[in-house]
This record gives C-alpha cells, structure tokens and sequence, in this order.
DNA sequence: CCATAATGTAGTCGATGACAACAATGATGT
DNA sequence: ACATCATTGTTGTCATCGACTACATTATGG
C-alpha cells in the first residue's frame, strides 16, 4: 500500500497547494491548519515546522497568489498583440478574472495586515504590477493617456477595476454585467484621458 | 456599588456598540463572543439571546453600518451646498472617509456571505446607495453626465472611489495620496462624462 | 398576584491554534 | 562506515472559542 514515508517530502508545497484549494472554494475564515494537516495526512503538528504561524501561511498564500497574479496578467496583455488598447482589455479582463475567481486569496494578498514588511511578498506584489506599469508607460507613449508618474495615472484605473470586482464579489452587481462595466470603466478611463491639447 | 441588575436594560444595543469598536481596532477576526460578552460585563451565555449565531452579530453590525454610512454620506451631500461638483467631492470624501476610519466594517458590509437575503441589511444598503442615486440623477440634469440609468453611470464612479479606499486600507498607497488620488479620479470620471456632442 | 415569556447564568462539548517533549530521518564530516 | 547533528514529524497538552443545554431570575400582562 501507499507506505507514506516518515517525512512527507514536501510538506510545505503540499500545504500551501491543498490551502489554496481551501481558500477558493471555502474563504479564508474556514481554513484551519488541522484540517489541512489532515487532508494532506500529516499529524497536526506538522504544519507548524514549515509554517510558524496560521498567519505566516496565509503571507506565503499572499505571495503565490501576487506571483500567479502577475503571471496571469503578463500573460494576457502579451497575449493581446502590441497595441495598446487591445493589450489594456486583456490586461484588465484577466485581472478581473482572477479578482473574481480567486477572490477571497485577492483580499488576503491585499489584507495589509501582513506580518513583518516581509520583503518577499512586497517584491511579488511589486511584480505583478509591474505589469500594470508597463502597461501605462506604453499608453503615454502612444499618446492615449496623459503623461505624468506613470504610477499616479495607472493608479486611478487600477482602483476602478479593483473596485468594479469588489462589486462583482461583493454582489452588489450580477456577474453577467461583470465584462459590460470593465468595458464601460475602460471606455470611461480612455475618454478622460486623453491629452487635452 | 454599581449594583448590576440580573437584566442588563439593553444587552443588544451594548453588545453591538462594543463589538464595533473591537471590530474598528482589531478587525473582524479578533471578535470574540465571549470577550464581547466579559467587556460587557455578562456571562458568556447571554449574547446568545440576542445573536443566535456569531455571524448574526456581525450580520446586525454590517446592518447598522449601512444606516451610519447612508447617514454620513447625505450629510456630507447636504452640507456641501446645491451645485454638482461640491456634492459630488464632499459625498466622495465622505465615503473615503467611512472606508478607511472603518475598513473592517466596510468588508464586513460587502462580505455578501450574510445570513439569509436578510431584508433588513438589503434595506440598509439601498438607503445608504440611494444617496449616490440622487447624486447621480442630479448630475445628469445639469448635464455634467451622460443620460441613461443612474445605476448604470454612477457604478463606475462608485467603483472607483470603493478602489481608491481598497488601496489604501491595503496599503499600497499611502493615506497623504488619498485626497489628491480622490480629485483625481473624480477630475477624470467628470471628464469622460461630458456628453460627446 | 400569579403564569408565562424574556433574559441571564453555569456547565459542557468538540474544534482550534499554539506550544513542548520526543521520535524518526537525512546530511555532513571524518 | 559511522557518529553526530539539524530537519522534519508525532504525540500530548493548554487556553480559548462557538454552540448547545438545563436551569435561575426577572419582567409582563391577564
């Protein structure tokens, strides 16, 4: 039979992998570190060497999350040709996709009340909006958006799409309106945007 | 001595004012019935009477929430004269200001898991909604933005400014950008409403 | 003035996170 | 090889929590 060794191998990984699970399909609240050492068959010690904390496991969930968050978006806006506009749709649709599936691991990532300052969540998060930045720089290249920091000019469009899939997971919209009001806020954005001269 | 009566009077009203303080300093997670229940100077038993359920307590707190975010929000629009643009930024600030004093709380009231559809938190919500609503309506007819359904129009602002307090109660920009962030966002929404012809 | 509902109390249960003492395994240096 | 030591898991314990029950006290109103 399945003799599990007396050392798992890579408890952590199986840890964080079965409390992502857990997170998406139940929130947060309802992540507890027995049941997790449970469903991966470990005492319910275990956790504890790889994780000193319950809280320190939620920063490392924090982490994955800002690092398959700015995957994702990379992936999208590249995916979407070279042009600006056609790049910030997918960009902002596959943000809203992950705000809206993962939505209880997109307000852990941005709970705040994380550890120490922890350096590596701050660089992956500093990541995955680094591809926001890019995102604008290329905008003001093109003359679409208003020169300046680009950090102030994307900051603006950053809080609506993360507002608009706070109201998606917060039900104060219905999903299906979820693509029609990106669309909207980016039509909107673009609008007020541009170079006034 | 403060001779406590077997009957504390008014144990609801009590334990509601207590846990939105705790809530407001600690957040939602360091609730505690029981401590709730000893600050209050009961047995851990007794709020049981008034809340059937832990969320239940927090189900009424989101509730009343709504009704103080309603009245802060109007009070901020009335005050702020009868043209537009003033409502406008004075209604925003309002609800800046509620979003990051009470950030907790705010999660608390868009958390969506409530209990049942509860009409009385629905009730809430849309008197405090209902303000932005009017604000909306008035824009329109002063011409500052596009026609339409006011829900439709104002959902993006609203987003926005609902993403602008997420970043900040997240912490990814600072509480010193919060008011120019606001104006700017606002600035840009005007903008991109104007009606095009 | 009494019956009954409302409100509080006391005790218990199972679950949890944190911790400590101990056991098994893996790595390292000689 | 092998002894030593750091890693990694295990077991047991503690305080706390939310939920539940049985019981006590007070308020109400017929």
């Amino acid at each position: 039979m399945s003799e599990r060794p007396y050392h798992h191998g890579n408890l952590r990984t199986a840890l964080l992998a079965e409390a992502e699970r857990t997170v998406r399909e139940r929130g947060v609240d309802e992540l507890s570190l027995r049941e997790l050492a449970r469903a991966v068959g470990v005492s319910h010690g275990a956790p504890r060497r790889h994780f000193s904390d319950r809280q320190a496991l939620l920063d490392a969930l924090a982490e994955m999350g800002f690092a398959r968050l700015g995957a994702e978006l990379r992936s999208a806006a590249d995916g979407a040709g070279a042009d600006f506009q056609p790049r910030l749709a997918a960009t902002a649709a596959a943000y809203v996709r992950f705000a809206t599936r993962d939505a209880a691991l997109l307000e852990l990532m941005f709970a705040g009340k994380h550890r120490a300052p922890s350096g590596a969540l701050h660089e992956a998060a500093e990541g995955a909006f680094s591809v926001l930045l890019e995102l604008i720089e290329q905008g003001q290249a093109e003359g679409a958006l208003e020169p300046g920091e680009p950090e102030r000019v994307g900051l603006v469009l950053f809080a609506t799409i993360q507002g608009i899939a706070a109201l998606v997971t917060g039900g104060i919209v219905q999903a299906e309106q979820l693509e029609g009001l990106v669309a909207d806020a980016i039509a909107h954005f673009l609008r007020g945007s541009r170079m006034l001269a």
